[in-house]
DNA sequence: CAACGCTTGACAAAAAAATCACAAAGATGA
DNA sequence: TCATCTTTGTGATTTTTTTGTCAAGCGTTG
């Protein structure tokens, strides 16, 4: 296993998973990459040497199996493997992702909410009551936490992450506009929503210079 | 006007905004493409060539002036432009963007919220009611739209992305899981958050196994 | 005001990513 | 069974993106 594989293909993984999924639920058994590159808007070369990176999934003459290959994404992505996931921020971000039902399927359980706010603490939502701030410590020891989601204000971003990366979390899904960085070897992974909006307006603007 | 520039550099402005905005903030007036660099963690060789894409901002001995910078990338972006922005689906992924404050600076006014659940209707978010989706096409008769945002579930996406379109919004943005392709003219931003997840995933997998 | 140091903008080089093109192998059908 | 058709996997090629380099220009200092 000595080449690595660049992030440009494992972001396209995803994406390829989705597609996947819905071939799976109106029964299609096989793709060719051709036809799969039709539908994606790729070309199926780009689909063959990205799947190739990880082994040959395909059959000539034939195409994919669309449930092995399925399968064999889901294994790559890490699908197999449960997450143990905690939002922390119940503000309306948070609420939202914790009642996102997608997070279950792809192998991230919520097992914990955190706010500082004593008005949000013992709601539950989703089935999980909302516990406050000063219990996150005791509950990372006696709880395994793999993935911790952010969903605070951005002045407390840093301090908040700095914590649950010492209390050993592997992963941090960050939600506020500031990005993160830390010196401990947790995998980071910024949102920074409202730069997709930014680009979506710069998107239109243009479309409307070159119109005229 | 010759050149056209690549999505690989428009989708870093956000990215420069942010900083530049951080700068703003502690008062810092100038700034070099090496200490830029630094913060950002990208090379100061990229940040230069970026900037040089819209014309040269900087200057040599000295840098580049942080106000002006800015100023100059929020007009590329567009923010100085108003977009007219609806949110379509009031659930929660409506109800965390519309409460996102972000989104006014940058200039997004929300003016519209819709759903198609009578008990939402008529409940107010961030100071706008939520209105029946029948009302949706008087709405949109009566007033320019620009931006539709989606935060419908998968099944109903494309049919309210064609109505939408028909209607002459410019540009949409999608949080359904589901890939949005119109034949319209309309720009498209898919948001995906649970892909980025799936990546979170895998490079912590990663990070296991090297450590090993 | 001259000399020095810093920093840009532009271009060149390198690296990465996407696309092309085709031999090889399995599927299909007579 | 055999000929034909389809489609993969892969090395070569092209394109795009990133990084490196340096002359030229500006600011700063004495």
């Amino acid at each position: 296993m000595g080449k690595k594989i660049s992030m440009a293909v494992i972001r396209r993984l995803p994406r390829y998973y989705r597609y996947l999924a819905d071939l799976l639920r109106v029964d299609i058994k096989r793709i060719s990459s051709k036809e799969l590159s039709e539908r994606m808007g790729i070309t199926a070369s780009q689909i063959r040497q990205d799947l190739n990176c990880f082994g040959g999934f395909g059959q000539q003459g034939y195409g994919y199996n669309v449930e092995t290959l399925y399968r064999e994404i889901g294994k790559i992505l890490g699908v197999e493997r449960r997450f143990k996931t905690i939002i922390i921020g119940a503000g309306n971000m948070g609420n939202a992702l914790a009642n996102y039902e997608n997070f279950r399927n792809r192998g991230f359980d919520l097992i914990g909410i955190f706010d500082i706010d004593p008005n949000r603490v013992g709601h539950i939502i989703n089935g999980i009551e909302i516990m406050h701030m000063d219990k996150l410590e005791g509950f990372m020891k006696n709880n395994v936490v793999d993935i911790a989601i952010l969903t605070v204000p951005s002045h407390s971003i840093s301090e908040v992450a700095e914590k649950v990366a010492e209390l050993g979390v592997k992963g941090i899904w960050n939600f506020s506009p500031q990005d993160l960085k830390l010196s401990h070897d947790v995998v980071i992974e910024n949102v920074h929503l409202s730069d997709g909006l930014a680009v979506l307006g710069y998107r239109i603007k243009e479309q409307e210079q070159n119109r005229v």
